[in-house]
DNA sequence: CTAATTGAACTGACCGGTCAGTTTGAATAA
DNA sequence: TTATTCAAACTGACCGGTCAGTTCAATTAG
């Protein structure tokens, strides 16, 4: 919700400052968005007003529930500041999609890197050591891969916690069968589910797994599932004010993974 | 896809016919709907055939892209006929929620009895025996609980592969903050919950666990974490076509479970 | 100067909901 | 049997409102 909390994801996240307008609309090309050469100083102000405005609304609305009025005067910009903006409302959702998922890449990516990240690092102490360390079949291993996930889990946990709105689109979005926005989706999804598979198969080589070890596709599953678990698990905190340890999620998401005997 | 198909489902399912209307609709008087003895022969005839249509156009475009005109046009039914059957489009929605989450909880709940279902009986047999025994941390033992859990997912993937329309809907529609039909979708998932929530529980029990054994909150979050994982898992099937085997499905989201120790 | 923004009016399509009228089939009357 | 009646079931044209998108002259800022 904070603004500010935003406009630094914002600045950081890179990616997203995206094309200026683009006219010559849909049609076939869908995104030719040019990378018009804007001026630095204000113009990035008023598209991060209109995507703090539509994030929200959107988010707790749903797209087509909210006027471009609407968002326009939420973001205390004119309506025709919106078009000439972002050409449409729908490329205006576009490039919010890719905006969050921004956002969301870049936590998972930081939260699974074993350097930086001291906040993070500080909060970690708490899912493993705790608990009486009930978890992992294997007994006593490092288990440094299984504590990098666990980190990411928790952060698309702080994630949607901080961004509810976003995963609210993102859901019912995602799973669309011909929804505009199914490109830039499918490709949201692929970048998501990469860094997820990659921290799953580093879990998995860290017990011993060689590459082709396990049963075809288990990575794949395994990845898809923790990630849909975790989006479940922290959109039923959000939505249905369920209080859900974030540590209890954690370890269950994790469990995932234990399906899969340490390969003697 | 296939109409027939869902016709037999709707007489098997038993709970989902409801007879008649179910009037006295929201309390609120905003329909009164009367009482009416309906007519037997034809008159469920036309309601199955809206909801046929509008199950499978609002399940893939969503209820904010599909218009009653052409639901109505769909189901080869006036406009007008929509309306005097459900008194609303936001009514029919809502019945149509309940109605496919009736059939979901009967699939889930006959596959969770160890009785009846000697269909699905015959495709167990693939499901643990295979794969030369992979499963759960404990070695030998019965498991019987947990193989019904492992029906059930099946049993809601193939669900989901049946009605991908629903699933859709239910997805988009469940985790949304203010929604219509936030009071059945609180219910429905209630229920969904109730029945999973149930199998997890006996898998815990047969391995061993006290009730007040496990930390706070493990068999809730399990069985949202089991139920959005197969949830997620069955639509990237469906809407990314992702050939995720459906035995490594089941497996994986039965992983959740072992996250918790067999408590010696 | 030029890029960015404003605000307000306007268009045109679309859509939920209504309603006066028509069809249907069964019960009743003749 | 045939005619009449009744109300449930259904029809589809129509209305009123809404909203994405357009246009443009005026204004501001770099």
């Amino acid at each position: 919700m904070s603004p500010a909390r935003k406009e630094e994801s914002m600045a950081q996240g890179g990616a997203l400052g995206g094309g200026a307008r683009r006219e010559a609309e849909h049609d076939g090309g869908s995104a030719p968005t040019r990378e018009v050469v804007r001026r630095p100083g204000r113009t990035n102000a008023t598209r991060l007003k209109i995507f703090e405005a539509s994030l929200s609304l959107i988010g707790e609305r749903g797209h087509h529930a909210v006027t471009v009025d609407e968002i326009a005067a939420a973001a205390g910009v004119s309506k025709g500041s919106v078009y000439y903006n972002f050409g449409s409302k729908s490329d205006l959702i576009g490039q919010l999609l890719r905006f969050g998922t921004d956002i969301l890449l870049d936590r998972l990516q930081s939260a699974g890197t074993p350097s930086s990240d001291p906040g993070s690092a500080a909060t970690l102490s708490e899912v493993s050591p705790t608990e009486a360390e009930p978890a992992g079949p294997p007994s006593g291993t490092p288990d440094v891969a299984r504590d990098r996930l666990a980190h990411m889990v928790r952060a698309a946990l702080r994630f949607v916690d901080e961004y509810p709105a976003f995963a609210q689109l993102w859901i019912s979005e995602m799973w669309h069968a011909p929804s505009d926005w199914r490109d830039v989706l499918v490709e949201l999804r692929g970048e998501v589910l990469g860094v997820v598979r990659s921290a799953v198969g580093d879990v998995f080589r860290e017990r011993g797994h060689a590459d082709g070890d396990l049963p075809a596709g288990t990575v794949d599953v395994t990845a898809s599932a923790v990630f849909g678990a975790t989006l479940i698990l922290a959109q039923d905190r959000q939505v249905f004010a369920v209080e859900h340890g974030v540590d209890v999620c954690v370890r269950t998401v994790l469990g995932c993974l234990d399906a899969v005997p340490p390969a003697g």
